[in-house]
RNA sequence: UCCGGGGUAGCUCAACGGCAGAGCAUUCGACUGUUAAUCGAAGGGUUGUGGGUUCGAAUCCCACCCCCGGAG
C-alpha cells in the first residue's frame, strides 16, 4: 500500500468492534469519518451551492467523469482553476471514473438489483461497446460517440483536479455470470494498473487515488480483486460492482467483502446510502458512502424520517399532509424543519416549486450528515451497535443515544 | 326576443353514425458510484334533460334547460 503523507493520510482514531472513526487528510482539508457524501455529479449538489453544502457540515462531494467529460469538457474547467476553481467549492473532491456509466448505460435496463436501474431504457445498451483498450459511449447529450480508456479517465480527472481519483473499472451487473465477471474483473484489474501507471508519470502530486474491488457476488473473486488492489498500491479502496438483487444479499456481499480490504486504508462503498445501509456499513467497517438517493428522493417530494417501517421516507407528495403543523422530522435542525411544517413543504412540492427542492435537499443531507455525525461519537463511546439498533428502531440519530 | 357557438372524467378538450379517449388533477408504486425537480400504474362517464330516426346515436332530427358571443 502506497501511503504519501503529503497526497493523502488516513488515521484512525476510535474503534468499536469492526465500526471505526476516522479522518482521512487531503489537499483540501479533513474528512471525518463515517461520511457520507453527497452526488455533485455535473459539478453541483443539486439545487444548493457549494457554501451551503459546507455550511451542512460536508468536507467531501462527488463529481463525475464522464459528465464533466461531456460537458462543459476538461480543458474549461482546468482553466477555471480545477472543479475546486468552477464551482467554488475549498473542501476536498472525490472524482468518480466514469466506470458507473458502462454499467448504467449498458444495463438501464436490468432490474431489481442493488446498483442497478429500475427503470427501463436498456435501449443504451447497443451503444456501449466494451474493449481492452476503453469504453466507447455515446454522449448523452447530443448522442456523439466518444471513448473513456483508463488513461482518458485519469486524465479528465487530473484536469479535474480532484483530492481523490477513482480508477478506471467495469462496474459488473448481478445479471451478469460468474464467466463474464471474472474476465470483467480481470480486466478492471489490467485497467487499474495502467490508470497507476499514467497518474504515477502525469498525475498530479497531491491527487490521491483509490482502487475499485470488483467481483460480482462471488466470495473468491471478490478476494482475489481485493488482494489484487490492495497489491497495486493505492491510497484507499472501494467497493463496486453489483452487490446482489435484494438487501438480504447485499448485505451478504458485503460482510464477505469488507474484512478483505486492508485495514488502514480508507474504505468506500460506492453508491450505497440508504439509512439502514449505511449503519450496516459502518458497522462493517466502512468509512465513505456515496449515494444518489437522498438528494434524489428529496427532489421526488420524499423526506428521510425515523420511520423504518416506511424504509425511513416521509413522502410529501402523497395525498394527507394538508392542515399538518408538524416539522417534516420533530427535533430536526435543518432550516425547512425549523422554520415550516408538512403542510406547507408538501404543498410547495405538489406546486413544483424550486423551494420544495431546496428545503427537502437540505433537509435529507441535514439528515444523513446528523446520521454520521452521531455515528462518529457512537463509535468514539464504544456505543455504535446500541446507537444503529436505536435507529434502526425508529428514533431520529439525534435522539438515538439519549 | 332573434342569430351564431357550445354543454363529453374533478378541470381543459378530442372523438362528428360503428367498442367514449388524451393532457392535467387525484390515488398508489418505484428511485442505492444521478441520461432521474423523474418514471410507472390505477381509479374516474346514464356524453345537459326528455323524446325520435337507425341494426347501431356523444355524433342525425325535435323540444326544453343552462353557458358564451353578437344583434335588437
Amino acid at each position: 500500500m502506497r501511503s504519501d503523507a503529503n497526497r493523502l493520510r488516513f488515521e484512525i482514531g476510535a474503534r468499536d468492534g469492526t465500526a471505526r472513526a476516522g479522518v482521512i487528510h487531503t489537499a483540501h482539508g479533513p474528512i471525518e469519518t463515517p461520511a457520507f457524501i453527497p452526488l455533485a455529479t455535473k459539478g453541483s449538489v443539486r439545487g444548493l451551492e457549494g457554501r451551503e453544502v459546507a455550511g451542512l457540515g460536508y468536507q467531501l462531494i462527488l463529481g463525475n467523469t464522464y459528465h464533466l467529460f461531456v460537458s462543459p469538457g476538461p480543458e474549461r474547467i482546468a482553466a477555471a482553476g480545477g472543479l475546486h476553481g468552477f464551482m467554488g467549492w475549498e473542501r476536498a473532491l472525490i472524482t468518480d471514473s466514469g466506470g458507473f456509466q458502462v454499467f448504467s448505460l449498458a444495463h438501464g435496463g436490468v432490474a431489481n438489483e442493488v446498483k442497478g436501474s429500475g427503470r427501463s431504457g436498456g435501449e443504451h445498451g447497443s451503444k456501449v461497446e466494451i474493449t481492452e483498450e476503453g469504453a466507447r459511449f455515446r454522449s448523452y447529450r447530443d448522442g456523439s460517440e466518444l471513448f473513456i480508456s483508463p488513461e482518458v479517465s485519469m486524465r479528465v480527472q487530473a484536469a479535474l483536479g480532484s483530492d481523490i481519483a477513482l480508477v478506471f473499472d467495469e462496474c459488473t451487473p448481478f445479471h451478469a455470470d460468474r464467466e463474464y465477471t471474472a474476465r470483467s474483473t480481470e480486466r478492471t484489474h489490467r485497467w487499474l494498473d495502467r490508470c497507476l501507471e499514467w497518474h504515477q508519470s502525469e498525475g498530479p502530486e497531491r491527487q490521491a487515488v483509490f482502487g475499485i474491488v470488483q467481483g460480482g457476488v462471488h466470495e473468491d473473486l471478490r478476494r482475489e480483486s481485493a488482494a489484487a488492489i490492495a497489491a497495486a498500491g493505492v491510497d484507499g479502496i472501494a467497493i463496486g460492482g453489483t452487490l446482489g438483487r435484494d438487501k438480504e444479499e447485499m448485505g451478504a456481499v458485503l460482510a464477505m467483502t469488507a474484512p478483505l480490504l486492508p485495514e488502514a486504508a480508507p474504505k468506500h462503498l460506492l453508491g450505497i446510502g440508504e439509512v439502514d445501509d449505511l449503519l450496516g456499513g459502518i458497522a462493517l467497517g466502512l468509512d465513505v458512502f456515496d449515494c444518489a438517493v437522498p438528494t434524489r428522493l428529496a427532489r421526488h417530494g420524499v423526506a428521510l424520517a425515523p420511520v423504518p417501517e416506511k424504509r425511513f421516507r416521509l413522502d410529501l407528495r402523497k395525498g394527507g399532509w394538508a392542515g399538518n403543523r408538524e416539522p417534516l422530522v420533530d427535533g430536526c435542525p435543518c432550516p425547512a424543519c425549523q422554520h415550516h411544517d408538512r403542510d406547507y413543504v408538501s404543498y410547495l412540492s405538489r406546486a413544483e416549486e424550486l423551494t420544495a427542492v431546496r428545503l427537502i435537499v437540505l433537509h435529507n443531507l441535514t439528515y444523513m450528515r446528523e446520521l454520521t455525525r452521531h455515528a462518529r461519537a457512537a463509535i468514539e463511546a464504544g456505543e455504535f451497535d446500541k446507537y444503529r439498533a436505536a435507529v434502526l428502531a425508529g428514533r431520529s440519530p439525534w435522539d438515538a443515544r439519549r
